[in-house]
DNA sequence: TCCGCTCTTGACAACGTTGTCAACATGACG
DNA sequence: CGTCATGTTGACAACGTTGTCAAGAGCGGA
């Protein structure tokens, strides 16, 4: 049974001195002679105390509580738990802690997590794609002002934001998949409420429509590796009417599409670009070309954002979009029958 | 700049009662009047309130905070997020968050991270593998009777602890290579001082010690793909002395080994089994044969152990061993040249 | 010697909340 | 009509900490 943890007082009366003597010592505020500073650290020393943050952030309300709150779609997902990573490197720098849960794209537990981390006193949010529109928990935190930061999302409000161009990175792809001569392309890809997919099939849409004659097959609503592998077996089950390119739009769709593609021995015929960085890109045969995200850009800029606005800045809402480049492998320059 | 959150006694004035009134109806204790209730509720509504966490678990001392700290070497591992996503989706059953961060392998930083949860006063700590031993504030938690489960690595200490059967896992491993006619045999691992890739080093060399004329070469603290690439590309600069198949420990290393193999053209000739689940591991050519763990058991299972800790169970430490099998898909079956 | 200064120390309020208790109103019952 | 139980409401302490202030000791200078 854990014994409750000891406080200033616990420490001043083995100290035999005031707790508010004890308080000076473990803040380093100095006017304590060196008598005591020597007691009192003896103390503190032996009963393990350790401050309690809580009461020192409730006392000293207004002062930052050193924790923001992270709200993520599936942090298990490898683009989300490296953005996650660099933006917990960036918070350390700043001493700040991470609480963080995952919402599974559903709104309304993103909102009870919100709300989780509101009650928590968090300095600051993150929002990593989730739902299709601010719930009302984080429009009220919004509008009461506390700095929240979304990341490769669209916010639908005024609010800080940092995200890859995805319509940009969507029109390379299928570009890239045109220029090899490919007409009957295939979009796969995730969550449809979510803006980032949205903008992929957006710059998708806009290429296939600018061009006389491409034809387009959209998948939406895979949201996982299994799901994907499904839809593309579909795809193919009538060889006349199936495309002859497939341009992933999310990493565990393009995992799936991979997977998918080797079970059917088509990966050497259909041609495939992938949105976001995979691992696996250059092992496979034949290698993945890819519109890569910069996680770690995400993060930190993010990160840099939002510490920005918790140090008080009162400049409008920042737009921060990094450009993203294909990267030829292989697979996407695979020419059209 | 961020107003301050509203508190019971913002609300308590804009309805005309007492703050005491607001807390009643606030936390559904009844005895208020439906009259005082509706006005109530309209005031919360209309300020947006939110309890303070902080405060509640303050006052209410003894009683959980709803917050458990998660150490981790590094959440942008597959493996370390996958587990704490199932650990996570099991609090969030407790109405529980998780504060989390990554020391990557750093003891100082395990160390300081493990004092920053316990100044927000979690309830309980999950560790997840990172230095070798527990560090000074560990230990004291420990001490203290902190509830903690330990995740995938030695405690070292009497303490609760999920693990898979790293030992066992890799004798298994090693004696499908042998099995299949390989002597010469590589062991790829990463830090050495996490207990994990200690055991399964032990499995190997238990296996390895018991049959005449088998060659180990070990190389370890790969930590990150690139290393584990250039060690692969290191082992075979001489053809001669080359192992014939490869044991990659750790989840980084496989993929690293992989990449390595088939930058070599060697895939088809070296065989190759993987500790760690892989999702490339039915795509490449050859399949990787692995003994995957079950990141999904361990996370929930840690999580089980550690909510029955802190509902004040004093049982005596409990070790769970989950039982791991090899999966061949090709890698592993290649036969010694 | 006495004043005023600095240095050290502690008493006390406050942060936002919940637990305890008392005050008051109402109604039932003798 | 008085007593008592019941239901509603608020005053106040407490949680562990920091900020404010005052008290006391020691010392130099007039």
């Amino acid at each position: 049974m854990a014994r409750s943890r000891p406080t200033l007082k616990d420490v001043a009366d083995r100290a035999g001195v005031s707790f508010k003597t004890v308080s000076r010592v473990v803040n380093g505020e100095g006017g304590v002679s060196d008598d005591l500073t020597v007691r009192v650290e003896a103390a503190v020393h032996d009963l393990g105390f350790r401050r309690n943050h809580s009461a020192r952030t409730l006392r000293r309300s207004g002062q930052r509580a050193g924790t923001i709150g992270v709200v993520h779609s599936d942090i298990a997902n490898p683009f989300a738990a490296a953005v996650h990573a660099a933006f917990e490197r960036s918070a350390s720098e700043h001493d700040t802690l991470l609480l963080s849960g995952s919402a599974g794209g559903d709104p309304d537990l993103q909102d009870s997590l919100v709300e989780a981390f509101v009650s928590r006193q968090v300095d600051g949010l993150a929002v990593i794609p989730s739902g299709p529109e601010p719930g009302s928990n984080l429009a009220r935190e919004l509008g009461r002002g506390t700095p929240i930061v979304f990341i490769d999302r669209e916010p639908g409000v005024p609010a800080d934001v940092v995200l890859s161009d995805h319509r940009d990175g969507a029109r390379k792809a299928t570009e890239h998949l045109l220029r090899h001569g490919h007409q009957r392309i295939a979009f796969l890809g995730s969550r449809e409420r979510s803006s980032s997919v949205r903008e992929r099939r957006g710059g998708f849409d806009d290429v296939m429509k600018s061009i006389d004659g491409a034809v387009s097959t959209v998948r939406t609503d895979l949201t996982s590796i299994d799901g994907a592998v499904a839809a593309v077996h579909d795809l193919f089950r009538d060889r006349g009417a199936a495309p002859t390119a497939l341009f992933a739009a999310q990493n565990l769709a393009a995992i799936g599409a991979v997977r998918a593609l080797h079970q059917l021995g088509l990966q050497h015929e259909i041609a495939l670009v992938a949105f976001d960085h995979l691992e696996i890109a250059d092992i496979v045969d034949p290698g993945i070309t890819t519109v890569p995200q910069d996680a770690d850009a995400l993060g930190r800029q993010a990160s840099d954002l939002l510490f920005e606005r918790m140090a008080g800045s009162n400049d409008p809402a920042i737009r921060h979009v990094i450009p993203v480049e294909l990267v030829p492998r292989g697979s996407g320059e695979l020419p059209a029958p």
